[in-house]
DNA sequence: CAATAAATATGATGTTTATCATCTATTTTA
DNA sequence: TAAAATAGATGATAAACATCATATTTATTG
């Protein structure tokens, strides 16, 4: 039996204030309230597809998403992720381009927010603070992306698995047991990395070994952080 | 000798129809004129370093500029390239953040000039093109290293190769005899592609053998564009 | 709950790519 | 211009990593 899901209000979003959205007047809430749609996805569900256009952009309300690409040879590459708060999409609007990327759900009951291209314009002509909010963002990213690029480049499989870990950490928190809050299988998290799954599965039997890590199915609780901070080589 | 180098004005500017200030008005342009500075380069030297803060933008007027990243083994990664047009720094002053990445000269007389934060920021304000093309510039760069890092993560060494070699003919040109219009050394080759020296030495003379390259020391003319294409793995 | 499928795990093997050594060619500088 | 330095080239070797094969465990479903 499905529960009936509500539209959530951007006026009561708890997100809201750590998002991008953070200096909207209340007209301006009210103003997308009345004009933005909203999606319900089960895990695994496909937001948008690399390759088509958007006229909008897409507003986590609950849940998590990853973001990827499919490369050359049909293998998944996941760029990056996104939860409670975070927009996904804009790039692809702003640029008008088509979504360099597909966004896919990792948990049941995420819950979408499209805010139509039109609201983001007006918004962004009228209101200089949400401007410059978006303006951050994308440089924010951008340095972050060629820190990837650099990474990717130079760093061995090793390395980056224990970053990428840190990086999970760093963007999903960890429970009171030290456990990562997402829920990835092996074959994504060798999809961040950009390493074989079987590579994945052996590195993190060897975190486990040296007691870095504990592993029970999808959790990895982690229980060494500087020794992880040491093997991903670090200095910042 | 050391001929007299003069700054040159934006009024003037050749490369100023093709960039992000081609939508300022004369009084926009006169008000930069009146406010920038201007450096001139020789080949090698350092524009910015990494880490640093910067306050204005860099604007390419003569000359290509590389970017890189120096990884935690001190090995260079060239993250992009700029030439006479193109902006540097933008992303470090709008995010306010450190400079991600530093930026070096590639040709004697490269000549840059400097456009401080208020300039931008008040043309930010004020003219809503120059805005949306800066909003639009961004989405672009991370559309673009979103493709690269999937590259990095998924590609072998010798696509990599041949796709660097599409691009910096896309973004350089060639001339009239098929050369590449930018010299780097095998080095920088390796350190865009993010493999060895010697790996590059020893695909460029394996392209060179089958006839897709021609190479004259750091001349490399694309004899066979569509072979290399097929090499490169790209389908779009 | 059995049966099937999917994910995880582990060993054996092969390929790709880096590293090291050495040599030659090309610049640079004294 | 000779000497030194730097860049480019090439072979030999080693390390990193992917692939393949095959268990084993964990989920899924009839």
């Amino acid at each position: 039996m499905k529960k009936h899901q509500e539209t959530p209000q951007c006026a009561t979003c708890g997100s809201r204030h750590l998002s991008v959205f953070c200096s909207l007047s209340q007209d301006e809430i009210s103003e997308i309230d009345n004009n933005k749609g909203c999606n319900f996805y089960s895990k695994g569900q496909v937001i948008f597809h690399e390759g088509n256009r958007t006229k909008g952009i897409y507003c986590i309300n609950k849940g998590k998403v990853k973001l990827y690409q499919i490369g050359s040879e049909g293998k998944e590459q996941i760029i990056r992720f996104a939860k409670a708060g975070d927009v996904i999409g804009y790039r692809a609007m702003l640029s008008e381009e088509p979504l360099s990327a597909s966004a896919a759900s990792l948990e049941d009951d995420t819950t979408i927010c499209f805010i139509p291209q039109d609201q983001v314009l007006s918004m962004i002509t009228k209101n200089p603070n949400f401007n410059f909010k978006l303006l951050k963002m994308l440089s924010h990213e951008l340095g972050e992306a060629a820190k990837v690029i650099t990474d990717l480049a130079q760093k061995p499989v090793r390395e980056r698995l224990a970053e990428t870990l840190l990086i999970l950490k760093n963007t999903f928190d960890v429970d009171e047991h030290k456990v990562i809050q997402v829920k990835l299988s092996r074959e994504e998290l060798a999809n961040i990395v950009g390493t074989a799954t079987e590579s994945v599965i052996r590195l993190l039997s060897e975190f486990k070994k040296d007691n870095i890590i504990a592993i029970e199915g999808r959790n990895i609780k982690l229980l060494n952080i500087p020794a992880l901070t040491r093997i991903a080589n670090v200095f910042e």
